[in-house]
DNA sequence: GCACGAATGATAGTAATACTATTATATTTG
DNA sequence: CAAATATAATAGTATTACTATCATTCGTGC
C-alpha cells in the first residue's frame, strides 16, 4: 500500500482501553504482542503474565492500558472493523454499479487477509485470524448490554449499515439487509473455521476460494426479485 | 408430546463424560441444575462450586461425572443436536415431497423452542437459550481436534448432513449444502441474540418469526436453478 | 544539567477458579 | 448383613485475574 497509509491511523472507540495504546511504544508492543500471542495460543489460553512475558514488561503495566484480556480483545476487534471499513470506502471509491458495489463489498467481508499490508503496525492476517477464532466472544458475554451502550460494536454495526445500503440500493424492497450481511459476515468467518477442524461442516474445495463464490451467490440470489 | 415417549432416552456420545448422568438421581439433577445456572449466569460465570451449592452437593461429586465445565456443555449440545435430530426424523416422517420436508427442516432447527416437552428431565426451552448464546464455545477451542476425533461432534454434523440431502434431492447439482445448512443453523441462533442484544445487526419484526421466514427464503432461492 | 511529573518496572498480595486428594458416611446389591 | 459403590465433607494446589505499593527510569521545560 501507498506510503501516505502509515501516516492515517485507526482510532477505537477510548472505551475499550484505559490508555490508548497508540500514543507509545509499550502500547504498541502491547498490541503487536498480542496479536503474536493470540495467534499463537488463542483467547482462552491467553493471560497478560505470558504477555508480559513475550514483550519483556509486567503485568501491571499491562493493565494500566487494558482492563482486563476482554478489553484488550475488544479494541482488537474494533479495529479490524474499522480496518475493513476502511479498506471497504477505499475499494468501492469511483465505482458506481450498485451491483459491482455490492460483489465488491462481499468479497472483501469474506476473503481471506493473507497479506499484512504496510499499513501500521498491526499484522492483518493474523488478525483476521483471530477474529475468525475469538470474535464472537466479544459479544457472547453477560456484559453485552452494558458494553453496546458504551458504543464499542458500533464498528461491526455500520460495517454491517453500509453494505446494507448498498442491497437496498439494488432492491429497496428486501427487508432483511442487516440479517443477510451479518449471516454472511459471521457465516463466513465460521465456514474458514469449519473447513480446517470440522470440514463436514463445509463443501470447501481447495485452490478456489469458495467461501466468497458462496456468500456473492447466495447475495444475489436472495435479494433478486421475482415474478 | 406422547408418553412413550419419555420411556425414550437420548444416548450421548461417551467421551463426553466420565459417568453417564442418565443413569443416577444425582446425574439428573446435575444436569436439570446445570441448564437452570446456565440460563441465569451464563456460561463464563458457571462454576462446578456454584452448580453444586445449587442442586445440593459437592464440588468433588460433579468432577466424577464431567472432567470439566466444557465437558459438561458439550454434553449438553450433543444432547440438543441429537434431540433436534429426533425431531427432524418425526417431523419428517410421512412428508414426501422433498421442497415440503425442506422448508420444515429449516422450520424445525431454526424456530424458538418455547415449550418443554414432557420428553424428558431436560427443559428444551432453556436449553435452546444455552445453545444460542454457548454452543460455538464448545467447538472454538484448542482442543476441536482432538475432540473431534472422539466424534462429539458427531450429532452436529449428522443433522446438517441430513438437511444437505434433502436440498441434494431437490437440485443434485447444488455444490454447497453443507456450507448453506451451516449457515442457517449458527446464522439462526445468531440471529436471535442479535435480536435481544445488538439489534441493529437484523431486521427482526414483533410478531411473526422472522428468522425462520429468512432462512427458508434463502435457502429455497439458494438452491434454485437458473437459466 | 537539573528538577519535575509521567510512565514503567519490580515485587507482593488477594480472591476466585479449576481442579485433585483423602477420608468419612450413606446407599445399593448380592 | 457384608461388601462394594456412590456421595459428602473437607482440605489442599496451581493458576488466573486482577490490585497495591514503591522504586526507577525517562522525557520535557527551564
Amino acid at each position: 500500500m501507498d506510503q501516505l497509509l502509515s501516516k492515517i491511523s485507526i482510532q477505537v472507540n477510548a472505551n475499550t482501553y484505559l490508555k490508548n495504546p497508540e500514543t507509545s511504544a509499550l502500547g504498541k508492543k502491547i498490541i503487536t504482542g498480542s496479536i503474536d500471542l493470540l495467534d499463537e495460543i488463542g483467547f482462552d489460553c491467553f493471560t497478560f503474565r505470558k504477555l508480559a512475558a513475550k514483550i519483556g514488561s509486567t503485568e501491571a503495566s499491562l493493565y494500566r492500558y487494558f482492563e482486563s484480556k476482554h478489553k484488550l480483545l475488544l479494541y482488537l476487534t474494533s479495529w479490524y472493523w474499522l480496518w475493513l471499513e476502511y479498506r471497504l470506502v477505499f475499494g468501492l471509491a469511483n465505482i458506481h454499479a450498485a451491483p459491482d458495489r455490492l460483489e465488491r463489498a462481499i468479497k472483501i467481508v469474506t476473503e481471506e487477509i493473507k497479506e499484512d499490508s504496510s499499513f501500521s503496525h498491526i499484522n492483518e492476517a493474523k488478525l483476521n485470524r483471530i477474529i475468525i477464532t475469538e470474535s464472537a466472544k466479544t459479544y457472547l458475554t453477560r456484559d453485552v448490554d452494558q458494553e453496546n451502550k458504551e458504543g464499542v460494536f458500533l464498528p461491526y454495526k455500520q460495517l454491517v449499515g453500509r453494505i446494507s445500503d448498498i442491497i437496498l440500493e439494488i432492491n429497496p424492497h428486501y427487508k432483511y439487509p442487516h440479517m443477510l450481511m451479518s449471516t454472511v459476515i459471521e457465516g463466513a468467518h465460521h465456514q474458514r473455521y469449519f473447513a480446517e477442524h470440522l470440514p463436514r461442516l463445509t463443501d470447501i474445495l481447495p485452490g478456489e476460494d469458495t467461501t466468497v463464490k458462496f456468500y456473492t451467490e447466495l447475495v444475489f440470489k436472495a435479494i433478486k426479485e421475482w415474478k
